[in-house]
DNA sequence: AACTTATAGTTGTCACAACAACTATATTCC
DNA sequence: GGAATATAGTTGTTGTGACAACTATAAGTT
């Protein structure tokens, strides 16, 4: 197996935290499949689990996804039977969603899942060191927006 | 706009490690678009340039893609004429990429901007955390790598 | 040499993200 | 009230990544 040596454009973090992103991601993946659920649909789904009746745009910024991806998880998540939408009465652009009895079933069984991704990188990574990770990842995140706002 | 805020998902590397690398992929490629070129295709140009005449394989563990992947962004780097193959001699599966005069030049002027990324992180990152983050990135791959391989 | 297995690369399919263009409804302003 | 503008959501297109299935060639085994 390649690694990642430390010259060049690996050490563009950047680069480095695309390639760990998707390790990590593709090991909830494993996880996840015989669920039949991909880890960006069960991050939506976690979110309305966590605050039902949110409209779309609400659940696009929480789950930092863009308008049209919103829209196409959900639908695979109403197709699945795990969310569905009601028409918003104030507002008629909108739709308010909820999840379904078996999306928090299947919520219930799953979340230790990804606690277990989270564990599995503490086995390499102190506690102290995970947290400054987040605050690093964090930081860099409002920087870049911040940055990028005026550009 | 939402920002990270410490709390549930917001806790989980993997998450926020992918909201970052997006946001830092999309900073470059809108630096990046200009020159006609996407992140992920520049980063196989540079290797490109760095090391001509290896085969698909080779760039493909170097750049952390898969087969296909390489397949389809080399495809769309010959197009655009930046990179050539040459048949293996050695061996007539195989195909060696090289790196046009075009695409010589592009990397010149391009590379300065994958710098400049950098450059943003540290605006907000020390030397030292920028360092250590590399390094504990480095580790979770590692760690989550031979955590998979017997999966 | 023939048979089996491994390897390099391609093609197809699906999930997701970014972007643009669009529809429908709300809001603002005159 | 009506025109202009803003907002919620959808649809279409492209790039990338993961995975499976496939072709062609190479290497190992007998």
């Amino acid at each position: 197996m390649m690694t990642l040596n430390g010259s060049g454009l690996d050490r563009s973090a950047g680069f480095v935290m695309g390639v760990t992103y998707r390790k990590l991601s593709g090991l909830l993946q494993s996880r996840l499949k015989e669920y039949d659920i991909t880890p960006e649909q069960w991050s939506i789904l976690y979110h309305i689990d966590q605050a039902e009746g949110l409209i779309q745009k609400e659940l696009a910024e929480r789950t930092f996804k863009d308008k049209p991806t919103t829209t196409r998880i959900l639908d695979q998540l109403e197709n699945k039977g795990l969310v569905y939408k009601k028409a918003g009465e104030k507002d008629r652009r909108s739709f308010l969603v909820y999840i379904t009895e078996k999306g928090k079933s299947l919520m219930q069984v799953t979340t230790p899942i990804e606690g277990q991704v989270i564990d599995i990188i503490k086995e390499c990574v102190s506690e102290e060191e995970y947290e400054l990770l987040l605050q690093l990842l964090f930081r860099i995140n409002q920087h870049v927006s911040e940055r990028t706002d005026g550009e």
